[in-house]
RNA sequence: CGGGGCGUGGCGCAGCUUGGUAGCGCACAUGGUUUGGGACCAUGGGGUCGUAGGUUCGAAUCCUAUCGCCCCGACCA
């Protein structure tokens, strides 16, 4: 390709819209453009990396005996009745209705569909197990789409979905996606992590995150450096704190703490450890039709993990109550609610607070709090789930190493889904026995655009993008520093040419710019080795080969210069990680 | 949806407080000089100031409504 013919329009400058590095890379370097929020034009740059992890994607399901096919991207209403999950899932799916008014959805993932055409096609479990996947274009209508390619509203995504006729069979199948994931994250040349994950909306039993690691990611996740333990902070558990305190426990009293509500606050009036106050929260658990309050209660230096709230609960939303609400159960202002005397509530207290000696509450009462509060004395704890989010310094559950966090970005997703669908679906074959059953079920995503955004989040510097080879829309660029020098285009044009014929994929910036221009377009898009012909060293019979991760340059003569390319790019093509 | 911010040539911004009929840099076009890290000179084209109402002799500027976009939170690959 011809840089003067490639249309990859760059910007010199950040566009106002972007801040994320990925985005703002992705702009500039002429690779994608926004049509509205959330929904991107992919231009041929973009498109090229986006056809190499799909091709590395595709490898790594055929090689685990996946099968490629092509689901609708437009869904009728019935499958998703069927499934249930017309009413579940809300918002976020993109409705519409045809000229007849029949309803409609554009696909935010494709259980319904898969199901729909297996339980039709597949009667015997002699035909199982089955991998189908296939790379689609999705359709969510996000809350928030964010960051460019990060959260959009459209993308693409591949999705192979297991069909085996028990438990074991669905775990081989699970495993070979599991280690499938890990062979294409590899390959891409990302530095990622397994986290065991929430299974959220689409539902199952387990799941794990392939998390790519950078500051910007969305997903904060918990791991611990001792062992392999790693978990989605929305999931993630820790060792609990079992020391019983033999302090004595003391007599409730009443004091008068005017204007003081926050923990903080209390804590410091009362002088006392954030950890010996009972933090109690009222939120209202929402479900299709009703909603209800609970109280919550942590330790004061604990926050809420939702997830973890909202999977024990089983209900379908969840959100703070609101100051009138909480008047109502309390018969206090936010900011002095307590266990003690609450009646007529459901109340869940977290794993840790059953042994807290001698605790800090509210009083239900403006201006007051109660001092030396003893669960099981003075409030009866009767609902004990692990609900606090988990954080840095956290004792590991595994192996009671102090647990670190760090953030990420959720590439990958794989679920056990077990019978969730087939079930609800009536999708069942025929047992050794005769005995028909449900599909034991497994999905398995890979978003394909963030992974794209996922790896500039992790290879770039100041001046751009440095591509991995593996997924580079283009291998080499060729830049005659004046193309006005007969003698430079001349090598440049023979160079170009040996390179196409020996199959590498190289790009020739024939355009007639200064040199600077051509070398700031070539480390802003990215190509992983730039040759660069110039005066200096073609007097020399040379030419200069800089990587761009590096910066190394290296002059090699003119005649050994495609064997070298050839050389370079297959180390690391194969390395699998950044050089 | 709650909170914050922004809509002015393709991109980045100024002008708005204190109304007087739109400007700068980059990009683009033409000519010339330049050419190893985003050149210079000259000339030129391009904007219903997001949209719709209103106030006013007069609105980018003031008022109202509305749409869009970005950031923080609830959703997820």
């Amino acid at each position: 390709m011809r840089m003067s013919q490639l249309f990859a329009p760059t910007l010199r400058e950040v566009p106002a819209e972007a801040e994320t590095i990925s985005h703002q890379y992705l702009l500039r370097a002429g690779m994608i453009r926004k049509i509205a929020a959330g929904i991107y034009i992919y231009l041929p740059l973009a498109q090229r990396v986006l056809q190499k992890i799909e091709r590395i994607v595709r490898e790594e399901m055929d090689k685990q005996g996946g099968q490629e096919l092509l689901l609708p991207a437009l869904h009728p209403a019935d499958l998703w009745l069927e499934s249930g999950r017309w009413d579940v899932y809300g918002k976020e799916l993109f409705r519409l209705k045809d000229r007849h008014e029949r309803d409609y959805c554009l696909g935010p993932t494709h259980e319904e569909v898969i199901t729909d055409l297996v339980r039709r096609e597949v009667s015997s479990y002699r035909q199982l197990p089955l991998l189908l996947y296939q790379i689609q274009t999705k359709f969510r209508d996000e809350i928030r789409p964010r960051f460019g390619l990060i959260r959009g509203r459209e993308f693409t995504m591949k999705d192979l979905y297991s069909f085996d006729k028990d438990e074991e069979g669905l775990e081989v199948s699970y495993r070979k996606m599991y280690h499938a994931y890990s062979e294409v994250f590899r390959r891409c040349a990302l530095e990622f992590r397994v986290v065991e994950a929430d299974s959220g909306a689409i539902g199952g039993s387990a799941s794990h995150e392939f998390v790519v690691i950078a500051e910007t990611g969305e997903s904060e996740i918990a791991y611990c450096d001792n062992c392999a333990y790693a978990a989605n902070v929305e999931r993630a558990e820790a060792a609990r704190d079992v020391t019983e305190s033999a302090e004595p426990r003391r007599e409730l009293e009443l004091v008068s703490t005017p204007g003081v509500t926050t923990i903080a606050e209390v804590a410091d009036f009362l002088a006392v450890d954030p950890k010996q106050m009972i933090k109690t929260l009222i939120y209202l658990a929402i479900d299709k039709e009703e909603y209800y309050p609970v109280v919550v209660l942590l330790r004061g230096d604990r926050e809420v993990n939702e997830v973890k709230l909202q999977n024990h609960l089983g209900c379908l939303h969840l959100a703070l109550a609101d100051a009138d609400t909480v008047r109502e159960i309390t018969g206090a202002p936010v900011g002095f609610a307590g266990p003690v005397g609450l009646k007529d509530v459901r109340l869940i207290a977290d794993v840790e607070v059953p042994s807290i000696v001698n605790g800090v509450c509210g009083a239900n009462r403006a201006d007051y709090h109660w001092v030396n509060v003893n669960p099981g004395r003075d409030f009866v704890v009767t609902e004990v789930a692990d609900i606090h989010k988990v954080v840095a310094g956290d004792k590991c559950k595994v192996c009671g190493h102090a647990l670190k966090t760090t953030r990420g970005i959720e590439v990958g997703h794989i679920f056990k889904l077990g019978t969730k669908y087939s079930e609800a679906m009536g999708a069942t074959f025929l047992d050794e026995k005769g005995n028909k059953k449900p599909f034991v079920m497994g999905c398995y995503g890979i978003g394909i655009p963030r992974t794209m955004a996922a790896a500039i989040e992790q290879n770039h510097d100041d001046k751009g993008i440095i591509w991995p080879m593996p997924i580079a829309p283009y291998q080499v660029v060729v830049v005659p520093v004046n193309s006005r020098v007969e003698e430079q285009m001349k090598v440049a044009e023979r160079l170009y040419r040996d390179m196409l014929e020996a199959g590498i994929e190289v790009v020739l910036d024939d355009r007639d710019e200064r040199a600077g221009v051509k070398f700031n377009d070539a480390d802003l898009i990215g190509f992983p080795l730039r040759v660069t012909i110039g005066s200096r060293s073609l007097q020399e019979g040379k030419v200069e080969i800089k990587k761009r991760r590096t910066g190394e340059t290296m002059p090699v003569d003119i005649e050994e210069a495609v064997a070298t390319l050839q050389e370079l790019i297959r180390a690391e093509m194969t390395k699998g990680v950044s050089l």
